[in-house]
RNA sequence: GUGGUUGUAGCUCAGCUGGUUAGAGCGUCGGUUUGUGGUACCGAAAGUCGCCGGUUCGAACCCGGUCUUCCACCCCA
């Protein structure tokens, strides 16, 4: 029986010419991160569920693609979690592995697990695939790769200067300019959740916060009322909601707000440190700027927050993201290690790019010259000329299906032409005979008969 | 998880209020051109109308379910 063949929902085929373009943002992002020092590794595409569930909230657990025990998984269950159907319950019991969710939490998992290997501070890139069982939309995937970069062991804020810098050679090696870094800090957050009396609901707080430019300062206020975030609380934001200009005058405005935590200064001060070096070393295509309302990634980060929009006028999510986390290898049980990483969004850099058209033309390249297949002897002949070809670092083939009776020579012409092969050399009998290939050059139509030595130089 | 949207030939899409053999362009294949591609002309093949069920004398069209597409929310790369 026949059946229409299709994939899951939020997955994706590659077809040659875009995994010639996502292969040069892989390059691109690799060689990036080894000129900054960092050392790839990875880990396997599953991990325990117990490794990635409750690391990312409530939202993320539901979003971890869980694997189903094989064998006969239900006999271990409990009766009684059966007859009740609860799901959330049952699935511990049904599955224990789950794909991996993001890169970051599989990396302090690694880095516990391999303490003794290690060389502390350790900094270290990925670049794989991870999944998460959410709704597709614009730029948003069931599978998709993060290149992460992530260093551990140090707590200095150079790190943190070092990653800024990270992002904008990356972008600006992909010829992305005009990104926007946006940089926050959670002691900040959690410095005007305790101002205004609301530590307890810092993930509330912050996720009503976060939604400022998209529902404005009303709509947010009422979200936060209605989360059960005191009045007097809310009036105490009043500068935040006002909160304009440059880098500097942020500062100033929050240290104003944040006069009487002792968190929140402490966030201002490394934000500003950050800044300053920025200022100082400068950035070559993107821009720094201070977004208090940013507040991603909450779980695990305890520092600096990034994220990356793309440049103005491009409809998409962040491009990048990420953070300081001062203890994610503590839930594996080696304390006192700070990290700090950055992600890139391969997928949604690619819609960017390919929306600006900022892909270069010579990624697709492939096969250079092709032989006309006239025959077996001819076949032969032409083998040994391909031989000589590829030494000199030519990408040749010889079309396999033979000319017969005379016919296929258009066919094998319109497969060069069709895959955009700038050369085709025919070798029939008479030029076996002169030991001549004709050359033809598919550009211009013109051809010529030459030597061995003049073909490969005509080409190269 | 919530709300909306989409599905007809390989691709992009027509198909009027349900009514014979479901169409076009592009592409594919063949020919004009048995050692020459891109252009032109001629011709041909190709569709379980996403899937399952229902209403009807009759369904691509109406109804229900399901899968899929895209979008917004949630959340996030």
């Amino acid at each position: 029986m026949e059946q229409k063949p299709s994939i899951p929902k939020g997955t994706r085929d590659f077809n040659p010419e875009q995994v010639a373009k996502r292969n040069y943002i892989f390059s691109t992002i690799k060689t990036c991160f080894e000129t900054f020092g960092f050392q790839p590794i990875e880990t396997p595409s599953f991990e325990n569920s117990e490794t990635l569930m409750g690391k990312y909230g409530e939202e993320g657990d539901r979003l971890i693609f869980k694997i189903l025990n094989s064998g006969d998984f239900l006999s271990k269950v409990n009766n009684q979690l059966y007859a009740d159907k609860n799901s959330n319950k049952i699935t511990s019991s049904i599955s224990e592995k789950a794909l991996r969710y993001d890169l970051t939490v599989p990396f302090a998992r690694y880095v516990v697990q391999h303490q003794n290997e290690i060389e502390f501070p350790f900094k270290r890139y990925q670049m794989q695939p991870v999944w998460r069982a959410d709704r597709p939309q614009k730029g948003r995937f069931r599978e998709f790769y993060q290149c992460d970069a992530d260093v551990v062991g140090s707590e200095s804020l150079w790190q943190e200067v070092e990653f800024v810098q990270l992002y904008d050679t990356v972008f600006d090696a992909l010829g992305l300019k005009g990104t926007t870094i946006k940089i926050n800090n959670r002691k900040i957050l959690s410095g005007i959740a305790e101002v205004i009396g609301a530590s307890d609901k810092l993930i509330d707080f912050t996720v009503a916060l976060d939604k400022l430019d998209k529902i404005g300062e009303e709509k947010v206020k009422e979200e936060m009322l209605g989360k059960g975030i005191p009045q007097n609380g809310i009036d105490k934001l009043q500068p935040l909601f006002s909160l304009t200009g440059g880098f500097d005058s942020q500062i100033e405005s929050l240290k104003q707000i944040l006069s009487t935590s002792k968190e929140g200064k402490k966030g201002i001060e490394e934000l500003q440190f950050i800044n300053n070096a920025i200022q100082s070393l400068g950035l070559k295509t993107s821009t720094l700027q201070l977004d208090v309302t940013l507040a991603r990634g909450l779980n695990y980060y305890t520092g600096a927050i990034f994220e990356v929009s793309a440049p103005e006028g491009v409809k998409m999510g962040s491009i990048g993201g990420g953070g300081r986390y001062a203890d994610l290898t503590g839930i594996f049980g080696l304390k006192n290690v700070s990290g700090v990483g950055i992600s890139f969004g391969l997928d949604r850099i690619y819609l960017v790019l390919e929306e600006l058209g900022l892909f270069p033309e010579t990624i697709t390249k492939s096969t250079e010259v092709l032989f006309i297949n006239f025959g077996d002897k001819e076949a032969l002949f032409s083998l040994k000329a391909i031989k000589s070809l590829r030494e000199a670092g030519v990408n040749s083939e010889l079309y396999p299906d033979r000319i017969t009776n005379g016919k296929h020579m258009k066919k094998q012409m319109n497969y060069a032409n069709k895959r955009n092969i700038p050369f085709v050399v025919l070798v029939g009998e008479e030029e076996m005979n002169n030991s001549l290939y004709t050359l033809k050059d598919m550009k211009s139509g013109e051809q010529k008969k030459v030597s061995l030595d003049v073909l490969i130089s005509s080409v190269k």
